[in-house]
DNA sequence: AACTATTAATAAAG
DNA sequence: TCTTTATTAATAGTT
């Protein structure tokens, strides 16, 4: 990966494959480390070199690791044995029930710590908040009130829009219709003379009307 | 180690968190098995997740290279394991092993309920407070996010609906002014006679929708 | 999940 | 094994 690209196949050369063993074997180390640290993981590494020398690097204690890696390994394989695993099938159960309850525990405790908070409603963060904050309640309930004050002060504002929206909406049909209505109530009070001109320049306005509606107006705005 | 360089410690962010330790256990895992190509080493790795869930590379077989790691770190305590009871001791140590970790983490979480504190010393309750502080910050920080959220959303619709809003007064004044124009304009092109009584019929209807105006729009909703 | 600017790792050499 | 250096690889932040 560097000076020049290599392949990843056993290096020949002995001293070659010592010190990339030593540097390589470094790098790793320090990555499992750096991973633990940064994703709190637990982590066991075990490296036996070519010569049969132990390298080891575990989070917390290997042993503990290793114990807890066959317990998880040991769940899937399953082993339908006979007479004797009657015990077994009970501690088998045991196991499951435990396991469970532990798996619930340890959610509640992250949520606790805040973390894997983002799937849950406001509603479920809310109580949560409550078992967490204890005294600290009046502050906070305080904020959430200015909050949720604010939220209703929009919606109802949303609401009163919405309502002179539709007004507006209505009164230029309405606009429209009474402009029609007005023009032939006041030609029917009128001379003769004027009515055939009259007509068509009520066509004409209409006309212009209609195609400022479904220009302008016809066209709602999603939301 | 890249766009920033970060520290090495645990991450806040339980979604970079979770994001980090994908990209890492990958390097790593990639990392283990080129240096057990390369330099001819037998590796085991072993991941467990915050969550608890496992990941392994081994470039052997785990089990195997479990007991050869037993029988390196295994010098002083001699086991001379039973072949009989063997899965049956396994399940039993595995339920203790995991009996005990539920227990620790219900004490955890009572104290983080801030139960059986009785015992523990100033240093410890000081830490105990560090903790719970976090996860409040975090609680409220997501519940903040939630409620900006919907706040914003908020917002938006109600400039949607004001630009709307806006839309149709200004195409009601257009609607009225085109209306005047619509007239003068085909009366510029008439007879002289029918000039005096279609002015008055636009003036009563200029009147109308003034006073629409004034009544239903004219009221600005206060916020 | 893909991109990319930047840092980290490391092959080769001394 | 350490150091240096040129280069590739890994990845943090962003989209």
């Amino acid at each position: 990966m560097v000076r020049q690209k290599i392949q990843i196949k056993k290096i020949d050369n002995l001293t070659a494959r010592q010190v990339t063993f030593s540097k390589r074997r470094r790098g790793l180390f320090k990555k499992a480390q750096e991973l633990s640290t940064l994703c709190d993981a637990d982590i066991g590494l075990i490296v036996f070199s070519a010569t049969g020398k132990l390298f080891e690097y575990s989070s917390s204690s290997m042993m503990q690791l290793i114990d807890k890696h066959k317990v998880h390994s040991d769940r899937d394989m399953d082993s339908p044995d006979q007479l004797q695993s009657f015990n077994l099938q009970s501690e088998k159960k045991n196991y499951g029930i435990l396991s469970r309850e532990f798996a619930e525990k340890n959610r509640e405790l992250r949520q606790l710590n805040g973390e894997e908070l983002q799937g849950l409603g406001l509603e479920e963060l809310m109580k949560l908040e409550k078992i967490v904050e204890g005294g600290i309640s009046r502050v906070m309930k305080i904020k959430g009130e200015k909050f949720m004050r604010e939220i209703s002060s929009l919606k109802k504002k949303e609401a009163q829009l919405q309502e002179e929206n539709s007004q507006l909406k209505k009164q230029s049909e309405q606009a429209r219709l009474n402009e029609v209505e007005g023009h032939n109530a006041i030609e029917g009070g009128h001379s003769a003379d004027s009515i055939t001109t009259n007509h068509s320049l009520v066509n004409g306005h209409l006309d212009y009307i209609d195609s400022v509606t479904s220009l302008k107006l016809g066209l709602p705005i999603p939301y």
